[in-house]
RNA sequence: AGGGUUGUCGCCAAGCGGUAAGGCACAGGGUUUUGAUCCCUGCAUUCGCAGGUUCGAAUCCUGCCAGCCCUGCCA
């Protein structure tokens, strides 16, 4: 390696912050033989990608660009009962969604099956793999336990022609499925299970969804994993921490093929989310039951499920980087999720207004046919996005939150007597208000004061609210789903938690104003003092406009005190 | 006859024998026509516990303790 590669590789990892182990790890590597970095991103096509693969992806893809490499995706397919051609394609558009580009370098495990197969007939040629008859069953019984060695295979010592033969049967189709399997021959009394003739080679007549019929046995993960890792060269192969046991059988496989190139697995920890369950099966059963609108419900954490909620890529990439990889399992505050949408969205999303619980306000000195073209920015602080006109008029929705009969103090919005200024419009003050037979407030009258009209305020009154409103005669219906987190606490739960009934409060009068219409889905907006909100990609028409709320607004306003 | 691995602030996480980075959260204060943003300020005399080595230990040694993973023909 010279000198040149060194030094932009150290600046760029300076620039990227503190480093994490691994980082240390590939540097070590770097200063021996080792002169470049190659990882790979290795999905099973069996479901739907999450905002845990996001670290993994973040992680290998982000290795490699920071050493100057390159990171494969492989489809790791070495199980057909599992696997689907829905599943790549959707692992595919969520990887270049998150911004990442394998490239020309897209491959899938059972493109290796060949190679494999011509692997394990080496080893059983070395005396190392042996053809076994016994059942699973009997196999599980000869395994031993965590405290107790197993046993040996009665069929262990099989010569190395009958294995070749029987090999090359399996292959065939000859024999049902579980009647054979091939195993590697180690070590039956070794304290670490993975090392106790482990099975690397299955039979399964069944049609592998891109390798179709052609084959009936299937290598295991643990025997086809460290292939697809020599064969496309790759340096260093990341995975998570239950595979740590599995490594000595890895580093077996390398030694025993004889690999010119030697692989070198990492684990790191994966990533947990407070109050979220990323378990597949639990994901799974709310989808089957109909709990949620399908694997892309915005209170998913699958990345299509975020993405519709209206996450940036850029956002959950600021998250993995800044979470940090290590081995010790943590679980990762939502907060900080948040926060990175909230920071990613917070100087580009365009402000509007919009109510979500509307009551009517009454200016009751406004001129009755009045409407004023308003002129407002867009964002407070970023002039590039402009101004847009807002019409206002005698009649308005407000927030029904921001009246209150009895307020409590430091209660800085509505409430008899008291002055808020209506966001680039006037101050007005609220005079009284109607309630309907049931005591719920209906209608809040103000009068309002020229004087103290926006941009031009001679009147030298300062108020400490500024709410937000829309025009009743222009508001645009429409619809904003409101999230809550996916699952409560319940400790007598399989995981320690259960669906969540109230996840979803879906405002179906919230009213916007005009500028609205025309939004199109995946657009993005801040409701003013509501949170940012998209436009939902499944449900949303030119008529009726769906939002899904991103995440609200952090507030220090404490209600209660 | 078990093996592997982890333990640094409420939550992530640097730290690699020279006297505890940073972020999130939280709490105060300032600015503000979003109770947002922004800007200050505060937030581990201590690193799972107990001993030991050392002028000096989160870092090295010994012994405990706790969490997580492993007995699929899943990955």
């Amino acid at each position: 390696m010279d000198n040149e590669y060194m030094d932009s590789r150290q600046n760029e990892s300076s620039l990227s912050g503190t480093g994490n182990f691994i980082h240390s790890l590939i540097n070590e590597d770097l200063k021996g033989e080792l002169n470049k970095v190659h990882t790979r991103f290795p999905p099973e096509p069996n479901g739907y990608l999450h905002i845990g693969h996001a670290k993994s992806i973040c992680l290998n893809f982000g290795l490699a660009k920071l050493y100057g490499g390159k990171c494969n995706l492989r489809f790791d397919d070495t199980n057909p009962a599992k696997e689907d051609t829905e599943f790549v394609n959707s692992i595919e558009e969520d990887i270049k969604w998150l911004g990442f580009d394998w490239e020309d370098r897209l491959f899938f495990a059972s493109e290796y099956f060949e190679k494999m197969y011509e692997c394990a007939v080496l080893l059983i040629k070395k005396g190392k793999a042996f053809v076994c008859d016994m059942t699973a069953e009997e196999m599980r019984n000869a395994r031993g336990t965590l405290n107790t060695p197993g046993t040996e295979s009665p069929y262990r010592n099989r010569s190395v022609s009958e294995n070749l033969e029987l090999f090359e049967r399996m292959r065939n189709g000859e024999f049902k499925d579980g009647e054979k399997t091939l195993r590697a021959k180690i070590d039956m009394s070794s304290s670490n299970i993975n090392m106790r003739d482990p099975v690397i080679y299955r039979i399964a007549h069944m049609t592998h969804h891109a390798a179709g019929d052609k084959w009936c046995i299937y290598p295991m993960y643990d025997f086809a994993h460290p292939i697809e890792d020599a064969i496309e060269e790759i340096t260093h192969s990341i995975c998570t921490m239950e595979f740590e046991d599995h490594r000595p059988l890895y580093d077996w496989f390398i030694n025993e093929i004889d690999f010119p190139v030697k692989p070198r697995q990492i684990e790191f920890a994966k990533l947990n989310l407070s109050d979220t369950i990323m378990g597949k099966r639990f994901l799974r059963a709310l989808v089957e039951e109909g709990k949620v609108d399908g694997w892309n419900d915005p209170r998913l954490i699958t990345l299509s499920g975020i993405r519709r909620r209206g996450y940036t890529p850029e956002s959950i990439r600021k998250f993995c980087d800044m979470i940090g990889v290590s081995k010790a399992n943590s679980v990762v505050d939502f907060a900080q999720l948040e926060y990175c949408v909230r920071e990613d969205l917070k100087d580009k999303t365009p402000v509007v207004m919009a109510v979500l619980d509307p009551i009517k306000m009454v200016i009751t000195n406004y001129p009755e046919d009045s409407i004023e073209m308003l002129e407002i920015e867009n964002h407070p602080e970023n002039e590039q996005l402009g101004k847009r006109k807002v019409p206002f008029s005698r009649e308005l929705y407000i927030e029904r939150s921001d009246f209150m009969e009895e307020p409590p103090k430091k209660f800085f919005r509505l409430s008899v007597g008291k002055e808020v200024r209506l966001k680039g419009a006037y101050i007005v003050c609220c005079t009284d208000f109607v309630k309907d037979e049931n005591g719920v407030v209906t209608e809040v009258h103000c009068t309002y004061d020229p004087e103290t009209k926006s941009g031009l305020n001679s009147s030298g009154k300062k108020v400490k609210g500024t709410i937000h409103w829309v025009s009743v005669p222009h508001a645009v219906p429409v619809k904003a789903m409101l999230y809550e987190n996916l699952t409560i606490k319940d400790e007598n739960a399989e995981n320690g938690y259960v669906f969540n009934p109230n996840s979803l409060v879906a405002a179906d009068n919230c009213m916007c104003e005009p500028s609205i219409k025309g939004a199109r889905p995946m657009d993005r907006f801040q409701f003013m003092r509501n949170g940012y909100f998209c436009v939902d990609s499944k449900h949303s028409t030119d008529e009726n406009i769906v939002f899904n709320r991103i995440v609200s607004l952090k507030s220090s306003f404490k209600p209660n005190i």
